[in-house]
DNA sequence: CCGAAACAGGACCATTCAGGTCTTTAATTA
DNA sequence: TAATTAAAGACCTGAATGGTCCTGTTTCGG
C-alpha cells in the first residue's frame, strides 16, 4: 500500500522528541515521552544507535542523547537504516526481479525511485518539527522541486 | 521498507503490455506475454476491470481491452485501485494513530504524503513504457518538480 | 441447440514479515 | 560491591500479502 513501516515512523517520532531533550535520556523516558511501548523504544534506539544517529552511555545515569543536529539527519537516511534502503520495486538498482520476468518497465521505476528517494533525503527532520510545523516541509519541498534533477538511473 | 506491492507492480506492467496488443487479449496470453503466473494475471484483471481501466469481454472468443489510453491513466490511480490510497503513515488525512499518540508530525507527513502522490499522479503509464525509455518519465518529472505546488495538507 | 471458452466473484490457504517481548551480558557509577 | 542501564540477540505471534482454486454466467462456434 506504499505505506512506511511503522517502525521507521517511530524512529522519525523517537529522534525529534530525543532532539528537544538536553542531557541523555533513558528508553524508558522516551517511551513516556512519545507514548510507543517501551520495549519498542528500545529496538528502535538500539538500531539508530548502531547506525550512528544517536550515541549511547551505558551503566547508570546512561541513556541516549543525538549524534549531531536534527538538522543534519534527512527523512530518508532514518528510513534506511530501519527498513533498509528505498526501493519501490525488486528491479531498482539493477536487481532482477525473482519472477524473472524482464518486463522493461525497470528503468522508469528506477527513474521514480530515485526522486522519491532524493526529496525525501532533502527533508530534514529539524522541518519535520511541530514547532516549525507544515510550512517549513512545504518550502523545502518546493525548494526541490525546483532545481533538484533527477539522476538518470539506467 | 517502503516499498510497492507486488500486485500493484503487475498491474502496471499488466496494463503497458496490454496496451502493446491490440484487440481483445485473454488472460491466460497475458500470462504467457508477462510471465507473471496465469491465476494472479486473472485475478489482476478482474481488480482493474472493477475499476474502470480495462474493458472484459466474456464467453468465447473474449478477453480483456484498455479502457482508455495509457497516456490517460496515472501510475497513483493504478496503486490505488490494486492497493488502496497511498498513505506513508496511519495519521494521514487527519486519521488518528492506533497508538493514540499525538505526536504532533502528522503534518509535516500530510505534506510530504502529498508531494509522492502528486508525483506519482503526474507519471502516465504511457511513459512507463520502454520504448520511450526513463527520459520521458524523467522530463516529466521534472517538469513536475519545477511548476506543481503542494497542496497544505494541515 | 449444445459445448467449449473465457470472465466474474468469491472462498481459501500458505507464507512471509513486521511488530513486539524476553533473556542474558556488559559497562558504568555510586 | 551493588545497583542501574544499555547491548545484543533469540524468540514468539499475528496480520497482511500473495497466490490458488472453485463455482457460476456469459458468449461464440459448430
Ligand atoms: S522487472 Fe518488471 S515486474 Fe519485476 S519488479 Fe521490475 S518492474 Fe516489476
Ligand atoms: S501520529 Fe505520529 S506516530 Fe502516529 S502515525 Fe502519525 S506521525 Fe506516526
Amino acid at each position: 500500500m506504499l505505506k512506511l513501516s511503522r517502525l521507521a515512523d517511530y524512529a522519525i517520532v523517537i529522534l525529534v522528541k530525543l532532539g528537544e531533550q538536553d542531557g541523555v535520556v533513558t528508553s524508558p523516558a522516551l517511551a513516556a515521552i512519545t507514548g510507543v511501548p517501551e520495549p519498542t523504544v528500545a529496538k528502535v534506539l538500539k538500531v539508530l544507535s548502531a547506525h550512528g544517529f544517536v550515541l549511547s552511555q551505558r551503566g547508570a545515569k546512561g541513556g541516549y542523547r543525538l549524534a549531531r543536529s536534527l538538522a543534519d539527519m534527512s527523512v530518508a537516511s532514518v528510513i534506511a537504516a530501519v527498513d533498509g534502503q528505498i526501493a519501490l520495486t525488486a528491479c531498482v538498482g539493477g536487481r532482477e526481479c525473482d519472477t524473472g520476468l524482464s518486463c522493461g518497465l525497470c528503468g522508469s521505476w528506477d527513474v521514480i525511485n530515485t526522486a522519491i528517494r532524493s526529496t525525501l533525503e532533502g527533508i530534514s527532520l529539524e522541518s519535520m518539527r511541530p514547532k516549525e510545523a507544515c510550512s517549513t516541509v512545504l518550502s523545502q519541498i518546493n525548494k526541490l522541486n525546483a532545481t533538484h534533477t533527477v539522476r538518470e538511473g539506467a
